[in-house]
DNA sequence: CATAGCCGCCTTTTT
DNA sequence: GGCGGCTATG
């Protein structure tokens, strides 16, 4: 999860931290309590799906019928509840449940087996472990005597037992969040986390912040329109400060070429005005639909930067690089291990492999210890022996470099592994790892004290929404759910199809909650929008290769958009009056109007609200409360409020 | 054992 | 439309 948890140690050193990286820095400073290897490796949605489909086949059963990602996707759910396989066994009492609790205990042995973890577990396991320890929790909470923690709406069970648990001894604990932006619930986010707050800490300080600062009225008041469809929601209006400004766009393209062009042409058209790229974003639901757009602005020369989960990681030749330095602090990765054995090429095949591993299992012993007691397997000739022991002998060779910087050893491990050999004539691939090898350098910088675990373990966390420059001078281009916490003078949120936001996926449930996060995740977008806001829409799109004819979404119809004027590149404007600027227009006697409610601002007293207005004309007065505290009753005519 | 080519699978969002 | 894994072939 994104949010942030920062925390205020004594001495005014202030550590600003993920949820999962707290929880590394827990697991492996308190290894032992927690009943783990402290060298364990954090296994991403690739490899979990691989030890997924190990474990049900484990269980002997088929993968056609238990999907391994379908599988994952449900003991993720559980390990956000705090889950475990015994907990979950005992209570299960129907078919499924029970093969399910089977293939979770099984993926769970997997795992420790190759002392690896999953996201889930990092948060599962210091919970568990903050539970089961109050010393921890007393140390904990020492070290970190104020807790804030942003973006509280996503944070799930696992989350709120941990902060639960620091800040027991002294409750100093600080919260943030906003329930109508709440997009994570489909990965365990508990909204009543937000919403029983009050509950959890009475003695807790409520400060509603109800005025926005960022956006214009009117798309304010858009964003207030769509969001009040929702209908399992506390009711709240958002309180403008700034005046009404320029009109929400809603524009229809032919298809989605014509879309990212046409974004493109207003881009340049923003730029040519003087706007920075920095103070522009181009939102949308899925990744994929980032394709088009690159295309067009690498055409209209428009410089971009993609802020997307881990593209830069997730390239092969960085996969295998990263997987040699694994196996040196991990040789138990056997996903890492079987990654690159025979990458490059080394004669070492498929019927090797399968002979060390069932050597392997039939001593109880890791596959590595397989390589390592290559002489003794009986089952294979000479030559692959020899093979064996000369890799066996490469990873221990490198793994007497394993202290200090990362660089240096990343390099060495680059050139003598055969990668470097082996991509030579891959020029992308090679200006890859370099970039990989600058970037361990730039680690062995900044870390106070560098180490290869601690490297992994970091960038197996990093994503690049973290690594967004906001002032890169490039246009951004991210998900509307990268979008979260971000802000833009201007916004394009494209392709607002049904089937796409929402998304056709999230039609699945009874309740609607589903559709009512899709109508959330465009509210964020929407509110993330400073001053200029387009949304478009094309009637043909192409998905997985075929055009396909669109209906707009129904969110459009739910911001009163005018489809009449919605011709295709003529834009047309949502059809929404901006009820701030209708009331501008009675002022036209002898001195201001006002309705209660109003936001006001006073030059001496600041920022209030109408609480009153005695519309008796010259001498009309006003009464209005102030974000002092202060309520004063005013004359109009001599208060000089300005409306806000 | 290596390589190429084919088939089938998935395909929302993310730490 | 993309990737991974499987198979057939050298």
């Amino acid at each position: 999860m994104r949010q942030r948890a920062a925390t205020l140690g004594t001495g005014a050193s202030t550590h600003i931290s993920t949820f999962h990286s707290l929880c590394v820095r827990i697991l492996h400073q308190y290894a032992a309590k927690a009943g783990i290897n402290p060298n364990f490796s954090i296994y991403n949605e690739s490899d979990q799906v691989k030890c997924a489909i190990q474990a049900v086949k484990d269980c002997e059963l088929d993968t056609a019928n238990f999907s391994p990602r379908r599988c994952l996707a449900a003991i993720s759910t559980l390990k956000n509840k705090l889950i475990d396989v015994d907990t979950f066994k005992a209570d299960a009492d129907d078919f499924f449940s029970k093969t399910l609790a089977g293939i979770y205990a099984r993926y769970q042995h997997i795992l420790s087996e190759q002392n690896a973890l999953d996201f889930d577990d990092l948060l599962m396991k210091a919970a568990v472990l903050l539970r089961n320890c109050p010393d921890v929790c007393c140390e904990l909470g020492n070290r970190f005597k104020f807790l804030l923690i942003d973006e509280y709406q996503d944070t799930n069970r696992a989350q709120y037992e941990i902060a639960k648990a620091i800040v027991s001894a002294h409750n100093n604990i600080c919260v943030t969040g906003d329930p109508d932006q709440s997009i994570y619930r489909w990965r365990g986010a508990d909204i009543r986390n937000i919403l029983a707050f009050e509950e959890d800490w009475p003695d807790a300080t409520v400060v509603k912040l109800e005025e926005n600062f960022r956006s214009t009225a009117n798309i304010l008041e858009t964003a207030d329109e769509l969001i009040s469809f929702n209908q399992n929601r506390k009711e709240k209006k958002l309180v403008p400060t700034k005046p009404c400004g320029k009109d929400v766009i809603v524009e229809v393209y032919e298809d989605e070429l014509e879309e990212a062009r046409a974004v493109g042409r207003q881009v340049r058209e923003l730029t040519g005005k003087g706007v920075s790229l920095n103070d522009i974003a181009v939102f949308y639901r899925v990744n994929s639909m980032s394709r088009v757009l690159e295309e067009a602005f690498i055409q209209d020369k428009i410089p971009y930067q993609i802020v997307r989960g881990t593209e830069f990681y997730n390239r092969k030749e960085i996969r295998d690089l990263l997987a040699y330095l694994k196996i040196l602090v991990n040789p138990d990765n056997e996903i890492a291990l079987l990654r690159i054995i025979n990458t490059p090429a080394r004669g070492i095949g498929k019927t090797t492999i399968d002979r060390v591993r069932s050597y392997a299992a039939l001593h109880n012993i890791t596959f590595f210890d397989g390589l390592k007691n290559v002489e003794r397997i009986e089952s294979l000739s000479k030559a692959p022996k020899g093979k064996i022991a000369s890799f066996v002998n490469m990873i221990e060779g490198f793994k007497k470099d394993i202290a200090g910087k990362v660089a240096p050893l990343a390099e060495r491990v680059f050139n003598e592994s055969g990668l470097a050999e082996f991509l030579k004539q891959d020029q992308n691939a090679l200006e890859n790892a370099n970039e990989l090898i600058n970037a361990a350098a730039q680690y062995d910088e900044q870390a106070e004290q560098p180490s290869l675990l601690d490297y992994l373990q970091q960038i197996s966390l990093f994503s690049d929404v973290d690594a967004y420059d906001a002032s890169s001078g490039r246009l951004a281009l991210m998900t509307l759910h990268a979008a979260k916490g971000l802000e833009f003078e201007n916004v394009f949120i494209i392709g607002a199809e049904d089937g796409l936001l929402p998304h056709e996926r999230s039609n699945t449930d009874e309740g609607g909650d589903e559709l009512e996060e899709e109508r959330r995740l465009f509210f964020v977008g929407i509110t993330r929008t400073k001053v200029g806001l387009h949304i478009s829409y094309a009637r043909y799109r192409t998905i997985r290769g075929q055009m396909l004819r669109t209906i707009p979404s129904r969110f459009l119809y739910e911001l009163g958009t005018d489809f009449a004027k919605s011709t295709p590149v003529i834009a047309a404007q949502v059809g929404i009056h901006c009820s701030a600027l209708a009331s501008v227009d009675r002022d036209s006697g002898t001195v201001p109007y006002f309705i209660a409610g109003q936001l006001v601002r006073h030059e001496k007293f600041g920022l209030g609200r109408v609480k009153e207005f005695n519309d008796v004309g010259e001498r009309s007065s006003v009464v209005v409360t102030f974000n002092t505290g202060q309520t004063r009753t005013l004359m109009v005519k001599y208060a000089n409020l300005s409306k806000v």
